[in-house]
DNA sequence: ATCGACGGTAACCACTGGATACCGAGTACT
DNA sequence: AGTACTCGGTATCCAGTGGTTACCGTCGAT
């Protein structure tokens, strides 16, 4: 009486991935936000700045930006560090769950500098055709 | 004159996804997408019909799936095949280039579900803090 | 003649991402 | 002394996209 009882239309493969009704969902939504992934690429090497991001991220609004860190360290991907000095500064880290997110991302963004021309050609090719 | 005259706050890694001005943002943003991710999971297997996509995804709005399967197939990810019959039958399956995004993304999934336990205790804690 | 299956489209709404303006503390400049 | 500037945001408003519900067209079954 586990995982028994699966009872949708299609048989729910090993990954619940897939499952709507799990925490997983959540995940991806982080992960699917425009700007988390970009945010972990540049925190590779240590911790950076709010304006050292924003600038590199190529202009994201403020908001945004504080919006997404804010996610970001609710759920322990980042911690951020504020220092008693003026002009204010705040530097953004990775945590140790963050840097294991790395990896993935780093293969999809591999992924996706190979096979821009490609996605580049069809879609040239749909709007031509 | 190059590639030598980075004159940003920051370095600029290797990889150009975090130029803004590379098309490997189209990419992401296709991956950011919501759906795109589960339907290439979905597809993993062999083609699949509309509503069968639709059920597994635990009700998308129809507009929606439209969008996001048009998106992938306009990239190359999918290909949409309609058999003359009646009702209708549409089914959609994965290109090669599509299979080869399977790799990253499984990644990130698997990530996602080593993971969510962690995250949900950090975001526990922070809401309890 | 009507209903139902399937794969959508049409019209409308809500939420989130985005752009711009402004703030508050302190320091350097004039 | 007054002013401008830096940094890390917040406040306000707008747009675009995701989401919801209703409906369509075809044809076979009832």
């Amino acid at each position: 009486m586990v995982t028994n009882e699966v009872s949708t239309d299609i048989a729910i493969p090993d990954p619940d991935v897939l499952n709507p009704n799990c925490p997983t969902r959540l995940v991806l939504d982080r992960i699917g936000d425009r700007w988390t992934v970009l945010v972990v690429l540049l925190l590779r090497e240590g911790p950076v700045r709010f304006t050292a991001l924003r600038t590199a991220l190529g202009g994201v609004a403020p908001k945004v930006l504080t919006q997404t860190l804010k996610a970001m360290a609710r759920d322990g991907l980042i911690t951020r560090t504020v220092y008693a000095e003026v002009p204010p500064k705040v530097t953004y880290e990775l945590t140790e769950l963050g840097h294991s997110l790395r990896a993935p991302i780093e293969a999809v963004a591999t992924w996706a500098e190979s096979n821009v021309s490609a996605i580049m050609a069809a879609r040239e090719a749909a709007s031509a055709g």
